[in-house]
DNA sequence: CTTGAGAGCTGAACCGCATTAGTGCATGCT
DNA sequence: AGCATGCACTAATGCGGTTCAGCTCTCAAG
C-alpha cells in the first residue's frame, strides 16, 4: 500500500479509503489508487487485515472420525461442496481438519478462536449429548450446527436441518401400505441426533399402528456391520419383510447379505436407503433411496453462517424434506 | 503477551524469547513466564505472526473438480486425513477449496499466494500439460505434487508419486500368465499424468509381448461411462477377456454391466480395479483390486511439503507400488 | 583494579493494514 | 468580511507479535 501511495501521489490513508470503498476520497483519486493497485497486483494482507480487527475471513469445519471410518461417503464432500460455493463468493477460506473424537474436535475450536484463525466454524454430527453447543456458547465463536435439531437452549447458534422423523414418518407410511407389518432399521452410530430421532419416530410410528415387528439396531455405518446385521435379522425367528438403512453404503452390503442368504430382492425382502448416491444404482436391483440435495444442504449451512458473521440473528432453518426415490428395491410384502 | 510480561514481572520481549524457545532469557524467567502464559490461557494471534515474518502456519489444498464429479470417492477424503495428521502434529492448519477447473486453481494459489494465506500448497491430479508447476515456480510458492511424474523441469517442487508404470506392467504380467491376450483397460479422465502414463505402459507392455487385442478407453471416472464402456467392449467382435478399470466405482459399474450381458466374472471376464475400497467388496465376486495406502499416501506428501517449509530441498519421493489383492474377479481366460 | 566478554534483559522499531483525529481549502451563508 | 460547513486528504496510532540494538550486571582474566 505504501507502494500504491506513492505511485499514486496520496497518502497510505488515503489508499485504504480508495480500496475499501469508504468514503473520504474523490471519484477521481479512487479509480487512480485503483488502477495503480491493479497494475502492481496489490493484494491485501489477511494477516493484517486481521490485526487490524477484520477478523480472520476463514471459517472452520472439523470432521471428527477415526481415519478408517472415512470410507465411500459421499455425503461430506457433497456438503463441502456447497459451503466452499458460497464461501468463495466472499473470499472466506475454509480451514478444514480431520480429528478423532468430538473432545478433540473441542479443542480444535479452542485453539482456532484463542489464535483468531476462524471467524465461525460449521459443526457436523451433532449428538444427543453433545459438548460443542455448550462450548461453543461459552467461547462465542459464531456457529451453523448442521442436522441438528432446533435447540431453544442454545440461542446464539444456528441450525441448519433436515426432517427426519418426517421422513422416516413417510417411509414408514409407505412400506405400510405395501403391507409391510415387520420393519428392521439397520441405523448409523448410536448417539447421533439424527440416529436417535429416526429410532424414536420408528417407534412411535409403529406404536400408533400398534406394530410390534419394528425396531432398530444402531451400527457404526460400515458395510461390514451392515451385512452382519442384515444376516442376523434375517435368520432370526421372525424376519422383518422391509429393511430401512441409514446409509447407502450399509444398504448395499445388507443388499448382498440379503441376496447371499437366498432372500429375493424386492420379492423377500424390500430394502431402502438413506441416502442416495450412484452406489445406489451400481446393485441390481437399483435400490430405492432417500435423496436429498447435499450440496444444497451446504450452501444452505454456509449462507446462515456467513449471516451470522454479518451480525445478523441465529436461526433455525429447515431444508426440505428428503424425498424418496422408487426404485427396484422395494415392493409388496410377500403374504405371511 | 503485555498482560503475561506485566504479571511475570518482565518485558514482552522477554516474553516472546520465553515462549518461543530462544535464547537470552533464564531458565528461571522461562519457567515462570511459562507458567503465567500457561494461567493465561495464552495463545499467539496467527494473524500478528504472520505478519511479523513468521508465515501463515497454514497450507493449501485445492480440488479441481465439477462439483457433480465429487461422488463416492474414498481416496480423498483418506489423502486429507493422512496429511492432516503430519500437519497436526505441527499445528499447521489445512485450507482446503474446492474449484471447477485448472485455471480456477491457480487464480486461487495466485491469490493465496499473494495474501500471504498459506506457506505452501499441495497440489493433485497432475496433468500431462500442465499449468500448474510453471505457476508455482513463477511465484516461488513452495509446493508438492501429489502423484505427479518426476519432473526435472521444476527443480523447486516435490513430487510424492506411485509407479503406476511398475504396477500396470504387473498387472498385465498376471494378467498374460493366467492366459489373457485379448485385455481392455478402462480408464480415467485423458490429461491426466498418471492415466497417461497407465495408457503408455500397457501398450509398451501389449508391443513387448506382440498382443493386439490390447487397448485403453478414457472415461470420466463415473460409473455410467465405466458400465458404457463396459458394454461396448464385451459386445464388440472381439471382445476382451480381461478388464481393467481405474477407479473402484467404475469396476464395479463395469462387472455389474457384464453380469447383465450375461457374462460371468470371473469364468468369462476377468475384473481388476485400480483402486481398493469398501466397494470391491461389496459386489459378487469379490473384485480384485491394486491396493495403495492413501492415508500414508497422504503423511508422506505432508510430510514433503513440512521439510520444504523448514527450508530442505525439493525431493522426489515415490511411495510403495500399490499391490495386487487377488479376489474373486480374476482368472484363467476362457480357451477361444 | 581494570578490562572484556557474555548472560539476561529492556526499549523501540517494524510487519501491513484500518481507523481516528486532525489539517487545509473552497464554498455557502449571514 | 467573518464564520461555519463540508470535502479531500494526511499524520498518527494501534492490532499482537518478533527482532535487533543497546544497556546493565557479573565474573574471570590480565
Amino acid at each position: 500500500m505504501k507502494d500504491i501511495a506513492r505511485h499514486a501521489g496520496v497518502s497510505q490513508s488515503a489508499v485504504s479509503f480508495a480500496l475499501n470503498g469508504r468514503p473520504g476520497v474523490s471519484e477521481d483519486t479512487r479509480d487512480r489508487v485503483r488502477q495503480v493497485a491493479e497494475e502492481l497486483g496489490w493484494r491485501p494482507s489477511t494477516a493484517a487485515r486481521a490485526l487490524s480487527g477484520e477478523g480472520a475471513a476463514t471459517v472452520g469445519f472439523v470432521l471428527a472420525r477415526p481415519a478408517d471410518t472415512l470410507g465411500v461417503d459421499s455425503f461430506f464432500l457433497q456438503l463441502v461442496s456447497g459451503i466452499q460455493e458460497v464461501l468463495a463468493e466472499r473470499h472466506l477460506g475454509l480451514l478444514f481438519q480431520v480429528v478423532e473424537d468430538v473432545a478433540d474436535e473441542c479443542a480444535v475450536y479452542r485453539r482456532w478462536w484463542a489464535e483468531h484463525r476462524v471467524d465461525g466454524v460449521l459443526v457436523v454430527d451433532p449428538r444427543t449429548a453433545d459438548p460443542r453447543p455448550d462450548l461453543l456458547d461459552e467461547l462465542g465463536l459464531p456457529a451453523v450446527v448442521i442436522g441438528g435439531a432446533p435447540d431453544e437452549r442454545h440461542p446464539g447458534l444456528s441450525t441448519v436441518w433436515a426432517d427426519d422423523a418426517g421422513a422416516m414418518a413417510s417411509v414408514v407410511d409407505g412400506l405400510y401400505s405395501l403391507g409391510h407389518r415387520r420393519i428392521v432399521h439397520i441405523a448409523g452410530l448410536p448417539g447421533l441426533a439424527h440416529t436417535e430421532r429416526r429410532i424414536r419416530t420408528l417407534r412411535a410410528e409403529a406404536e400408533r399402528r400398534g406394530l410390534s415387528g419394528v425396531r432398530s439396531v444402531t451400527t457404526d455405518y460400515s458395510d461390514a456391520e451392515g451385512a452382519a446385521v442384515t444376516r442376523r435379522v434375517l435368520e432370526s425367528a421372525d424376519p422383518p419383510t422391509a429393511l430401512i438403512y441409514d446409509n447407502d453404503v450399509m444398504a448395499v452390503a445388507g443388499a448382498a447379505a440379503a441376496t447371499e442368504l437366498g432372500r429375493s430382492v424386492p420379492a423377500d425382502v424390500s430394502v431402502v436407503s438413506w441416502e442416495d448416491s450412484a452406489l445406489c444404482r451400481m446393485v441390481k436391483p437399483w435400490l430405492s433411496a432417500l435423496s436429498r440435495d447435499s450440496v444444497e444442504f451446504g450452501r444452505t449451512a454456509a449462507r446462515e453462517l456467513t449471516a451470522l458473521l454479518d451480525g445478523g440473528p441465529a436461526r433455525t432453518v429447515r431444508v426440505p424434506v428428503p424425498r424418496l426415490i422408487e426404485r427396484g428395491s422395494t415392493g409388496a410384502a410377500r403374504e405371511a
